[in-house]
DNA sequence: TTGAAAGCGATACCAA
DNA sequence: TTGGTATCGCTTTCAA
């Protein structure tokens, strides 16, 4: 292994000052400089990452803890990681991932053994129990998600009730009176999520500012073509007259389009959807559907962001909640008796 | 931060003792080694990694190599990558993450900063640049996917020709003659994947195999609707006799199903299908498809095995191509003409 | 069965 | 502008 003696000596001068050139701390001339950095080259040296992360106190490493259960949607993760590995690669640094089936232990591992120097942690819920565990630690760390009490740490998420309000809004707007809210399924609530009540927050609070007789339900629906049929049933059973829907459940979209022609609801015609989903899933269905973006990779970005400039500029905790970005396509329109 | 020293000072030991105690490889008494672990407990000490790897040349990290671009099937590549965190764990072992868009510097700067013990690397192509770059590195690696020529390193995958005999040999089973293979969109071929062109080998060969007649045709099948469609024109227009489909094209799945309905080839009464994809792509599909698992985890934890069993037990390299397993489901029958 | 001490390869302080 | 060197926390050889 090239060492950076090897360099030093290649380059005729002391360790130290191939160090200082590496790292910037203090004045190089230039032609000293220009040697070691040939000489750098030239051997091909690479530091040592343990030997800097034992003097340096700093590995370069970020922990990305994952929830890696199966009712999570897929594709979401995957883009919030790639978002996270890239950004931290911008940064000078690499990514650990972990997974949550360690739990907590996973976390209090990489900490206590200085395996990382901060670390993002995705699909917080409401009381999560690392979250306590997190805020006694001297890494900084980012949640994705927001937890009830944040006890001092960073969070960043979508405005989830921003999302509810905006997605009341634009139906309000095209008239709808009677909106319904297709929500997670019942376990997202149960499990304490914090997006979901979130969410049905500002939709309660849309309706609510709206006035006008506008009224509404929210269901929790069950991912399964049956689960979203007994859903609508549930919906129409108690607002027949129900012509907006707000969908934040994307295995439902499919199979709640469908059974919506099938009970004769043509989306747009008779009724009309906002789905709150990534871009692709609103892009994958037969009708194209107007949306608001779950925009894991911007999130993803800025957990990064936030982390850095704790590390880097000594900044504090912050918490971050992206607005929502509703964009239009063909799935709304008037409800059929203002037409 | 609690150091190994204070471990000793608290146990009453020199640090030698304490590191011994950790890694058992030499003989300690039981009184010591109670105490040892009772002051490891109360202090909380953890050993610091960067110190670990710096003294031991050895980091308890595997670098995963993930594909990020957005052709691949998201799924798979997360059920991969959550086994091989899982058996990593298992294995002592936590995982960085790397992504395809450093490209082949990724691996260098890894490799010879020391911050992995070996190299697990997915979606390996025919000709694969990274291939050479990794035979000359000291640290093992194991490619998923199988290149024109592995230099000497350990390869795991699915056994796509046998994939590709199995799903004919079903299908020829059920008494079909003209079977057609919906594969993967042309520029998965072009771009040089490894398993395309294995599949289709196996296809053939299958068909070969079958005599009797037996004839088929393969199109590569681009992935949206308006591409499903052109595939299947193309397929009926070469082999209007056609009755069985092999399909290797996950998104592809729901619309060949919608527009052989449309065409009055019901599954299975007048088309049999055999899927190439993950379970749960068979299983959200209105007909329940007769499918060929991907099996991403169980690839996954062989990696890791194999990595391991070089790491530990200095194992040579090795290629394990598994066998495929066929679930069979509701969309296979004999063909209308044989009934 | 245990201890002492020499590295491992960097960083950063103290001097010059 | 540069060099020398103590130091980081652990592993492992050498000795006892």
């Amino acid at each position: 292994m090239v060492t950076i003696a090897d360099v030093a000596k290649a380059a005729g001068v002391s360790s130290s000052t191939v160090s200082y050139v590496l790292s910037g701390k203090r004045p190089i001339s230039p032609t000293t400089r220009e040697r070691v950095l040939r000489s750098i080259q030239r051997l091909g040296y690479h530091p040592h990452a343990g030997a800097r992360a034992l003097a340096s106190h700093k590995t370069n490493v970020l922990a990305l803890v994952a929830p890696l259960r199966h009712d999570v949607v897929v594709p979401v993760i995957m883009q919030f990681a790639t978002a996270v590995v890239t950004a931290a690669r911008r940064h000078d640094h690499d990514v650990l991932l972990l997974t949550q089936d360690e739990g907590p232990d996973g976390i209090a591992r990489v900490t206590s053994s200085a395996m990382v120097d901060a670390l993002i942690v995705m699909d917080i819920e409401s009381d999560d129990p690392r979250v306590p565990l997190l805020a006694e630690r001297r890494q900084p760390a980012v949640l994705m998600g927001l937890p009830a009490d944040p006890m001092g740490l960073s969070c960043v998420d979508l405005d989830f009730t921003a999302v509810g309000r905006l997605a009341v809004e634009h139906l309000v707007g095209h008239g709808h009176r009677a909106i319904a809210l297709i929500g997670q399924p019942s376990a997202a609530y149960a499990r304490g999520t914090s997006y979901a009540p979130r969410l049905l927050d500002g939709f309660t609070a849309g309706l609510r500012g709206s006035g006008n007789g506008v009224h509404g339900i929210a269901e929790p629906c069950e991912q399964t073509y049956a689960g979203v049929t007994e859903c609508l049933d549930r919906v129409l059973a108690q607002m027949p007259d129900v012509t907006g829907f707000v969908v934040h459940n994307e295995p439902a979209l499919g199979p709640l389009l469908d059974q919506l022609r099938e009970r004769g609801r043509l989306v747009p015609t008779d009724a009309s959807v906002v789905a709150i989903c990534p871009t692709s899933d609103a892009l994958s269905q037969p009708v194209r559907l107007t949306s608001i973006d779950i925009p894991a990779s911007e999130v993803g970005t800025v957990a990064v962001e936030m982390v850095m400039n704790q590390l880097q500029h000594g900044g504090g905790p912050e918490t971050r909640l992206l607005a929502p970005h509703l964009t239009e396509r063909n799935s709304c329109a008037p409800p059929p008796s203002t037409t």
